[in-house]
DNA sequence: ATAGGGTTAG
């Protein structure tokens, strides 16, 4: 039995403490307790918040919150802020919280302080409502409650979701006005606002005027700089900082993995791993793996893997979708796979880039297998994303009947309206069966106007199928829903180079210079011995590239031995003589990365070169013949999926 | 209370 003589003290929050401690937790107890001490209201709150604190490892929580409400009320104390409060931010900010609870409570005070709204802010921003938790900073206003340090932040927030740059401005100018251009919060989150906004010389402007940055105020506008694309800028800033902590070094090597600058993010985690002074942890894991996928490096990739789990690195669902993805798009689904595998939980995304991988790799079967799975056994139910990565796996898999039957089974079952990449995986998917017709009339019923995507998957399947007269008609659609993407012209160009006909290839790439569109340069990677390789079609930069040529010769001359035929096909402009037209493409970037793999590697080795574009006809044709000739297999990641060559054969089933 | 990571059709 507890004993009270301790409540003469008047150190209330003691005393409820050793209450909680000693177990006695029944709401009746606290209640009569309460009676008979006549406790100030501060005391109350903290009996209120240890007891939630305590049920928060419970799981009836809001029952609990409830009861312990009624207790206040009872007590008279229903009008009380500092008691309120501590109910209103239980239900406004706690995962199992009620945000409709707390307006109710706080719609039943007569005088709610600066606390209780800021806490209504979090609760407002937590579930995504920016708009009334705006309105109700104006209230706030409007009843000469004071904000205080805490209130800006959220309100900035609130702003920044809502793209509201006038009001955010002046939201700036309040809080000069009340006096916090020294409360780092504040300023912090004004110059993540700006960022937002794109208003980088304004948040920049902010960083400058603060008296004493510090680590956040920096990492901020470094990532601002990179996102908005200024590359340099965010490096200059990098540079310039004083103390560097992880979360600048990884904000700086994401700024390079999203720029696509792979070489620089893998040149300055070398810098930082040379400067010894911070390890591996799971952001700067997650933004190297990143680095390994645009790369297709996978032994970078396996490495980073390895340091994970040999530094113990918690593989929370968003890292683990982060390796299986690597492993994927490096072109080893069976490591992924085994990774999925071993997760002890499995996220959405884990599920998502698991299903995407196979897809990618032309396993349909595996994704539609693994999707079985996901509805059967596991909780997570299958997604916007879950759908536009399974119909894709039906597509690159010419699974026509089950691409239909999952379409319908999206919208029936699990309730997900079918969006623009919905119809664009079954436009791809009817168009590479050859349903040309039925693609058309799925895009003529589509609820939205097709984009340029869902058009260029229909001209992709006249390209494959032979129909010039549908492949120009929609091409030109294609490029003018999208006039500054160079791939729309070169699908053109390429339809009418198979029809021969050269006057309108020329005229397309006309139109595409004459508006100033640039194609983009087609490379291929190639990693060998822990040296990612690159190489540009005719390229000569690289050290060994004589020896590379000269390899380039040999392997050609060994597969027409074997029935290689240069195909006039992959070449986009008319080249009369036959000469000239081999060389554009025996120097295809990937002819070059394959002949210095055969070059640097051991008999029998696998090679796997990563692409940026599409493989040509030629290409795809030539890589089959080396894989036979020289007895390698080769694992070609595309721009849009995988080939891997084997024995004269890929596994696309030339399906591309 | 503020900063750093992932999955999306061709």
């Amino acid at each position: 039995m507890i004993r009270f003589v301790f409540l003469s003290s008047y150190n209330h929050r003691v005393v409820f403490a050793s209450l909680i401690v000693v177990g006695c937790s029944k709401p009746v107890f606290f209640a009569s307790v309460l009676k008979r001490v006549n406790p100030r209201p501060d005391a109350v709150g903290c009996l209120v918040q240890l007891k939630i604190h305590q049920g928060l490892e419970s799981c009836s929580t809001m029952e609990n919150l409830k009861q312990y409400h009624s207790q206040i009320i009872r007590l008279g104390l229903s009008d009380d802020n500092n008691a309120m409060g501590r109910v209103i931010k239980f239900c406004a900010i706690s995962t199992h919280g009620d945000l409709g609870y707390a307006l109710k409570v706080f719609s039943t005070l007569p005088q709610p302080d600066t606390f209780i709204y800021n806490t209504i802010f979090r609760g407002y921003l937590q579930v995504h409502l920016p708009k009334d938790c705006i309105s109700f900073y104006l209230q706030m206003l409007h009843t000469s409650v004071p904000p205080n340090k805490f209130t800006f932040p959220p309100v900035i927030r609130a702003f920044t979701f809502d793209n509201a740059v006038e009001q955010g401005r002046q939201v700036h100018a309040q809080i000069l006005k009340f006096g916090y251009h020294l409360d780092s919060f504040s300023q912090n989150n004004l110059i993540h606002m700006y960022v937002s906004f794109k208003r980088l010389e304004e948040a920049r402007m902010v960083f400058d005027k603060m008296p004493q940055q510090n680590d956040v105020s920096w990492t901020t506008l470094i990532s601002g700089y990179s996102q908005s694309g200024y590359i340099e800028d965010a490096r200059k800033l990098f540079d310039l900082m004083p103390e560097k902590n992880p979360a600048s070094w990884n904000a700086m090597i994401a700024a390079y993995v999203q720029s696509n600058c792979f070489h620089e993010a893998f040149l300055l985690f070398d810098q930082m791993q040379r400067s010894n002074r911070f390890k591996l942890d799971k952001f700067i894991a997650a933004s190297m793996l990143s680095a390994c996928t645009g790369l297709g490096a996978l032994k970078q990739g396996e490495w980073i893997h390895d340091n994970i789990k040999k530094t113990g690195i918690e593989v929370d669902p968003k890292l683990a979708a982060t390796i299986i993805d690597m492993y994927c798009k490096c072109g080893s689904v069976e490591k992924a796979f085994e990774t999925f595998n071993e997760l002890p939980s499995k996220g959405i995304s884990s599920w998502n880039c698991m299903i995407g991988g196979f897809a990618m790799h032309g396993k349909g079967e595996e994704a539609d297998e693994l999707f079985k799975r996901m509805e059967n056994e596991s909780k997570t139910p299958p997604d916007y994303i879950t759908f536009v990565n399974l119909l894709s796996a039906c597509a690159h898999s010419g699974l026509v009947k089950e691409g239909h039957y999952y379409f319908q089974r999206m919208v029936e079952v699990h309730s997900i309206s079918p969006g623009m990449e919905h119809y664009g995986c079954m436009v791809d998917l009817l168009g590479r069966a050859g349903m040309l017709n039925e693609a058309m009339k799925l895009i003529n019923a589509m609820p939205m106007d097709p984009d340029a995507r869902v058009m260029g998957a229909l001209v992709g399947a006249c390209k494959i199928h032979g129909n010039t007269e549908l492949g120009e008609k929609i091409g030109k659609k294609a490029i003018e829903l999208e006039p500054y993407n160079s791939g729309r012209y070169v699908l053109l160009a390429n339809i009418y180079a198979r029809a021969s006909k050269w006057e309108d290839v020329a005229n397309v790439r006309k139109l595409m210079n004459d508006r100033g569109v640039k194609k983009s340069r087609g490379f291929s990677l190639i990693e060998i011995g822990g040296v990612v390789n690159e190489f540009v079609a005719g390229g000569r930069s690289h050290p060994d590239s004589q020896e590379i040529y000269a390899k380039v010769k040999e392997m050609l001359a060994c597969i027409r031995s074997i029935g290689y035929a240069p195909e006039a096909e992959s070449v986009s402009h008319d080249i009369s003589e036959e000469e000239e037209m081999e060389k554009a493409l025996f120097y295809h970037s990937e002819k070059l990365a394959i002949a210095f793999g055969l070059l640097k590697s051991k008999a029998g080795e696998t090679l796997r070169i990563t692409k940026n574009l599409r493989v040509c006809k030629d290409c795809h044709e030539a890589s089959k013949l080396i894989s036979k000739y020289f007895g390698r297999e080769i694992i070609v990641r595309d721009r849009s999926r995988f080939h891997h060559f084997k024995q004269g054969v890929c596994s696309c089933n030339d399906y591309w």
